[in-house]
DNA sequence: TGTACATCAGTGAACGCGCGTTCACTGATGTAC
DNA sequence: TGTACATCAGTGAACGCGCGTTCACTGATGTAC
């Protein structure tokens, strides 16, 4: 059954937005490859001739989910600025649909187990997004700029990871209330 | 083989200990039963009469590892108030010893997928930590020094977790001094 | 004091299962002659 | 135009392995008589 062309990096990037979307959702080691195929309609035979091991599908899967997301981060941030950018973040339904949201939060501490490659992948996301935040501060000096940016999305991801560990709403709810007053206080300086 | 008595709690104590280290040091799903029994010098078959399950024993053993490092906490804000827990928590010590540090850090976004009593241990620990900031914060008002106290807490985890992340030794540094430096500036208001 | 038995922490074989990975094969289509 | 062959995305059986969990058993000691 040869297939048209462009068919095979069609199929490609059907596994690779599945197993972003998964991953996210269930974590890192929970999405096994047979059950990732047949999310996308294929044996699991077939997956070695997309990837040359598990941990390169990690790799790609990230990439994508990166990819993904960065660019709302990017027009969020020119039209509202670093704060509309932790509003967005630390919203009720960033916290509720993991599947769809930052890759770091979801897996960043997970993956700083993961060999250097893996984590090459993430960490230059976060250093996509610090750049992004650090572009919109008002700070003249650079460094500086960077250094503040840091500080601003790693409070979002730490309240995000809080606000989706609580399993009561309201304690939830609160954290991600006063994350986004922290970050709010550090973009003002 | 009839034990001298306190062995078989002296047994439970040894797994647990080893759990809670191992899993802050090799993820929730990296630690298998046998492994573990293996490593306090027991065989696996006896697990059963230790704990219900390995979500049990995870639950345990997030516990402990909890109740291990609050005290160092506890003691480091007594003598030195939140600088002093901020430093201790942002040190590169710290970052390069999750096993002997914080579960909430390793663990949280892999535990914020599991049961919700589960998830219960480590938004306790959550709690028990962001109050003793709060009762070393100046604010008057307990809401706004609870609030306040969230924010400083989340951005130490979210540091942590991308020191951790960063394999390139000069960012992972500038990270955690970047972390710093925001949660010192929220601590101060 | 000596024997028989109860206790119970720990042992190790076994269970069904899913994992990542390999590989000989299929079969529809494009290409060569 | 018609036949033979090459291509190659995907198939599905098979590999060895470790997983969580169960269970009949061991054997040293404490207790009862």
């Amino acid at each position: 059954m040869r297939y048209e062309k462009g068919h095979k990096a069609a199929s490609r990037r059907r596994i690779l937005e599945m197993a972003s979307r998964r991953f996210r959702r269930e974590g890192a080691d929970a999405v096994g490859i047979a059950s990732l195929m047949a999310d996308v309609g294929l044996t699991h035979g077939g997956f070695y001739s997309h990837f040359a091991s598990r941990e390169e599908l990690m790799r790609d899967a990230l990439a994508t989910a990166l990819q993904q997301t960065f660019p709302f981060l990017e027009q969020t941030a020119q039209s509202g600025g670093v704060p509309a950018i932790i509003h967005a973040y630390l919203d009720v339904a960033h916290r509720d649909t993991p599947d769809h949201g930052c890759a770091i939060a979801c897996l960043g501490a997970e993956i700083a187990r993961h060999p250097p490659e893996t984590r090459a992948v993430l960490t230059h996301g976060v250093e996509k997004v610090v750049n992004l935040i650090a572009a919109h501060l008002p700070d003249p000096d650079p460094q500086q700029r960077l250094s503040r940016a840091m500080g601003i999305f790693a409070s979002m991801v730490g309240t995000l990871q809080m606000a989706r560990l609580a399993s009561e709403p309201r304690l939830s709810k609160q954290i991600l209330r006063s994350g986004e007053d922290a970050a709010l206080l550090l973009a003002r300086g």
